[in-house]
DNA sequence: CTGAAAGCGCTAACAT
DNA sequence: ATGTTAGCGCTTTCAG
C-alpha cells in the first residue's frame, strides 16, 4: 500500500493497478477484477463506482499479468511466408480486422522468404506460451512441425491452402484452374501456353501444383496436348511474368495463342511483357490469371477471383470460437472463387498458323 | 512441488515450468532462470546441464510470467492505417524482420482504412502495458492521441511522415515532388497536370500535402501555372488514379502534356486508362510517380524511389536501442530517395497546341 | 454481493 | 557460483 501510493505520486497515472483502484474504490481487488471485466456478482451500483475510477484514473489491466493468472495471452499468432504479396496481406488484414473486434491481438510472424528464418517459428520461445492459436497463412508445414504444434496444442488453422493433417481454409485451386483453361478452351483456343508457378523458396506448398493439374486436367479433356517449349515456370511474381513471357516468345517455332497463368501477378507481368514486345493482348494472345489481385480490374485481366481477406476472417472466426470453448469449430471449408471475365480474354485470331 | 510433477505426468510436456527444470537439474529455479537467459554466474558446467535438461522437456519460459516479473513484454506494437498498400506492407516487412532478429515479438493493429477502428489504439487496453514501444505508421496522431501516448511513456517513433511532437523518418517528400518536377521541365514540359493525393479518410497526413508543395514549387519557380482543370484529386489508389485520368481526358480544352502523380499506385492507373482511352505514354502524355512501386519497373514507370522498408527498419532500430537503454536513440531521420528514369517520361511531342 | 488469500511462473535482490 | 525469498498484478476459489 505504501508502495503503491508511492508509486501513484511520482509515476502520474503511467502504472496504475487494479489495487490503486480497489483502493480508491474502497473494494477488494476482487471485486474491481469482476467489474472491469463485466462480470456478474457486482451490484449495478458498486461496478459503476468502480468502473468511473478506473476511467479516472486511466487504469488498464497488465496483460503480462492476467496472462500468468489466467493462462491465456489473448494474442493469436499469424504465421506468413511474405507479408509483401497480395494473398498474404489480404488475409492478414481480414484476420486482423476479426481478432481486434474479438478483443484479441495479433502476433506477426514473417519469414520473409527467408530459408533461415524458417527455424523462427518453432524456435521455442516465439510461438510456444505467447499465443493462445495459431493461423498459417499459405505455407506448408513439415509433419515435424505439424506434431510440434499438436503438442503444443492450441488450436491452429492454415489458410490458403490444404496442408496434410491440418484443417484449412482454401478455394479448390484445381477446379479453378480447370474453370479458367476451359474459359480459354470455350473460346476457341487450343493452343494454349502455361505460366506454371513454383516456389522458389523452401515453402513449398500445394497450391501451384494444384493450378497445373487442374490446367492440365482441362486440357486433356479437350484433347489438347502442351508442347514442352510451351511450358515456363514463374516463381508468383509479376518479373517472374516478364521472363515468363520472354522465354515463350524467344523460342523458335509457333506461338500460343493464349497463356494460362497461376496467378495474376505473374499474368500482370506477361501482358505487361508482350505489349512492350509488341505483342497485342488479346488479339494475339489471350491471357488469364488466378486471383484477382488489386491490379487485375484496372489492368482488364480476365481472371478467376478469390477473397483471401474473407478467408482470413473465416479462419480466425473458427480460432475464436474454439478458444471460447466450442471445440471442433476448426475444420476444413472450401471457399469460393469465380470467373471474371475482362478485356484479356478474346476467341484466337482467325486462322493461326498451323502448330 | 507435488502439483508440478502431477502435471507433468498428465501434460507430457505441454507445460513445463521452470521449476520442472529445477527440479529435474536438481538446482534453484534462480539458476535455471540465469542459465537459460544466457546470464553470467553460471559455471559452464551447470549451463549445459541445465540447457540439456531444458531442451529436453521442451522448456520454454511464460512470456506472461516473465513479462510480469520484469516489467516487459518484448512486444512492440505497430500502428497502421492499412496494411494492403505498398508503403505499409514494406515498412512493415522491414519492422518485422529487425523485430524478430532481436528476439522481439510484433503486435499489428491495422486500422483498415476504418475511421471508427481509430479509437481501437487508445482504448486502453490495446496498446497499454501490451508492448514496450510503438511504431506508427505513416498517419497523423492527433495532438491528444500524442500526449495520450507520452503520458504512457514508452518509446514512440512515426516512420512515414512527419508529426508533431514525434520523432520521425521519411523522405523528404517536398524535395523528392521537386526532383519529379524538375525531371519533367528538363524534358521540355511546362504543360503539366497534377494528380493530387488527398485522403480520403480520417487519417489525414502531412505527407500529401507535401507533394502538391513541391510539384507547386518547382512549377512556380519554373515560371508554369496550373490551370485548375489539370488539378485532380485522387486517394493513392489505382483506381482513382484511372479516374483521375479520366476526369482530366473528359475536361473540354486543350491537355497536358506530362502528369505528375503523387504516388505510384495511382500513376500507374492513370497510364493504364490512358492506354485504354488511346493515349500514348509517354508519346502524348509523359507520366511520373513516386515511390518506386513494386509494380513500376515491370510498367517502365519513371519515379522517385524510397525504401519504406529500410525506414522500418531503421526505426525499428531506434526503438530497440532505446529499450536497451541507450536514451536519445529515437530521433528523427531523413531518409533517402533517388529519381529512377524509366519509359513513361519524353520530351513532349513537338509544336504542342498552344495552352 | 463482496472480501481474503492463494497462487500463476518467473525474476531480482540479497544471502551464502 | 548458487540458493532464498519476495514479489510482479491479476484471477479465482472459497468464505462470509
Amino acid at each position: 500500500m505504501a508502495k503503491t501510493s508511492e508509486r501513484s505520486q511520482r509515476g502520474g497515472h503511467a502504472g496504475v493497478s487494479i489495487e490503486d483502484v480497489a483502493a480508491a474504490a474502497g473494494v477488494s481487488t476482487a471485486t474491481v477484477s469482476r467489474a472491469v471485466r463485466g462480470l456478474p456478482r457486482v451490484s449495478a451500483a458498486t461496478r459503476e463506482k468502480i468502473l468511473k475510477i478506473a476511467g479516472d484514473l486511466g487504469y488498464v489491466a497488465s496483460s503480462s499479468a492476467s496472462g500468468l493468472a489466467t493462462g491465456r495471452t489473448r494474442t493469436v499468432g499469424v504465421l506468413a511466408p511474405y507479408v509483401d504479396r497480395w494473398f498474404f496481406f489480404k488475409a492478414i488484414e481480414g484476420v486482423d480486422r476479426e481478432l481486434h473486434a474479438n478483443g484479441y491481438n495479433l502476433s506477426l510472424f514473417n519469414l520473409g522468404g527467408q530459408s533461415g528464418s524458417r527455424e523462427r517459428l518453432f524456435s521455442k520461445t516465439m510461438v510456444y506460451k505467447q499465443i493462445d492459436a495459431l493461423l498459417v497463412l499459405c505455407m506448408s508445414l513439415t509433419p515435424e512441425e505439424v506434431e510440434d504444434l499438436q503438442r503444443i496444442d492450441i488450436p491452429l488453422v492454415v489458410v490458403g491452402g490444404p496442408v496434410e493433417a491440418c484443417p484449412s481454409i482454401g478455394i479448390n485451386d484445381f477446379a479453378a484452374s480447370v474453370e479458367a483453361t476451359e474459359h480459354l478452351l470455350k473460346l476457341g483456343h487450343r493452343r494454349i501456353a502455361l505460366l506454371h508457378g513454383q516456389d522458389d523458396s523452401d515453402l513449398n506448398f500445394a497450391v501451384p501444383r494444384l493450378r497445373v493439374d487442374g490446367f492440365m486436367k482441362a486440357m486433356k479433356d479437350a484433347g489438347c496436348t502442351l508442347p514442352p517449349e510451351w511450358d515456363v515456370f514463374g516463381n508468383f511474381t509479376v518479373s517472374s511474368g516478364q521472363a515468363g513471357f520472354d522465354e515463350l516468345w524467344s523460342k523458335p517455332g509457333p506461338k500460343p495463342t493464349a497463356l494460362f497463368c497461376a496467378s495474376d501477378e505473374m499474368a500482370i507481368g506477361a501482358m505487361l511483357q508482350a505489349r512492350r514486345r509488341g505483342v497485342r493482348v488479346p488479339e494475339e494472345l489471350s491471357v488469364i490469371g488466378i486471383d484477382n489481385h488489386e491490379f487485375s480490374e484496372a489492368m482488364g485481366l480476365t481472371t478467376i477471383a478469390q477473397s483471401p481477406l474473407e478467408q482470413g476472417q473465416l479462419g480466425t472466426r473458427m480460432l475464436l470460437e474454439e478458444l471460447a470453448g466450442t471445440s471442433g469449430s476448426v475444420r476444413s471449408v472450401t471457399a469460393g472463387h469465380h470467373l471474371i471475365v475482362r478485356e484479356t480474354t478474346a476467341p484466337p485470331a482467325a486462322d493461326p498458323p498451323a502448330a
